[in-house]
DNA sequence: GGGGAATATTCCTGTCAAGGAATATTATTT
DNA sequence: AAATAATATTCCTTGACAGGAATATTCCCC
């Protein structure tokens, strides 16, 4: 039976791929923010840190709670938790356990006969 | 003095962030292949593998072994001990210890006070 | 050294995403 | 209800990037 690994969904990373967001989700780390001291903290203008913010919670990463004409944003705990458990899935390879090289050789060098 | 957390490379994350490169990732945690086997096993044609090779290994997320015409590729530990040590840096997040939005609402309130 | 296998590179094209500017929306205050 | 503040949305343009096709490079073997 195939081993099941942790899928990472590739919209988290993309999401964090991007320089600003990556900025924003920094930001947000130490607590909830509005859109404007977002703004104003990282010099965007008020529509690039809405459009931002916009992908960040379409993907989980981020959640809205709006206080009357103010939109406080915060991090999600998932996205981190998913990231987490797919990164600790590469343990092997981070403790560089396997070196598999000289294996993966031997059977190049056998499939190779076999095939002749 | 600012604490000083784990700074995340935009550039692995944007590597990453694409399919076919994931997967190639995910290929590789079983250990090393060759380009023809990545592309045969991905069904992707022979330039893309190397392209996309070629990005996860400027990224430092792959390296190279070359024997005889073919190149064996496998993951390198440190992107994925980067990434590890970034995630655990949002500990507090994903344990949702600080659920610091009541006390930003205070703030908030206060600094509103102020400003009158 | 010529032929073929494995891989890399180049050029072209289409797509998509990010920023700028303007405008729309929602809530508040008087 | 008008004015203002905070935020969201739309439209447009531009740049980056992925795939396709062709070609270049490197190595092995006869």
């Amino acid at each position: 039976m195939p081993r099941q690994n942790p899928v990472m969904d590739m919209t988290t990373l993309s999401a964090l791929a991007e320089p600003n967001r990556m900025s924003i989700v920094e930001l947000l780390r130490d607590g909830p923010l509005t859109v404007g001291e977002i703004a104003d903290r990282l010099s965007l203008r008020q529509p690039q840190a809405s459009k931002h913010l916009k992908i960040l919670s379409d993907n989980g990463i981020v959640e809205v709670k709006a206080e009357a004409n103010r939109r406080i944003y915060r991090l999600r705990p998932e996205p981190f938790l998913t990231l987490e458990s797919w990164v600790e899935s590469f343990r092997h390879v981070m403790q560089d356990r396997f070196d598999n090289l000289e294996e993966y050789l031997r059977k190049l060098q056998n499939k190779e006969k076999s095939e002749l």
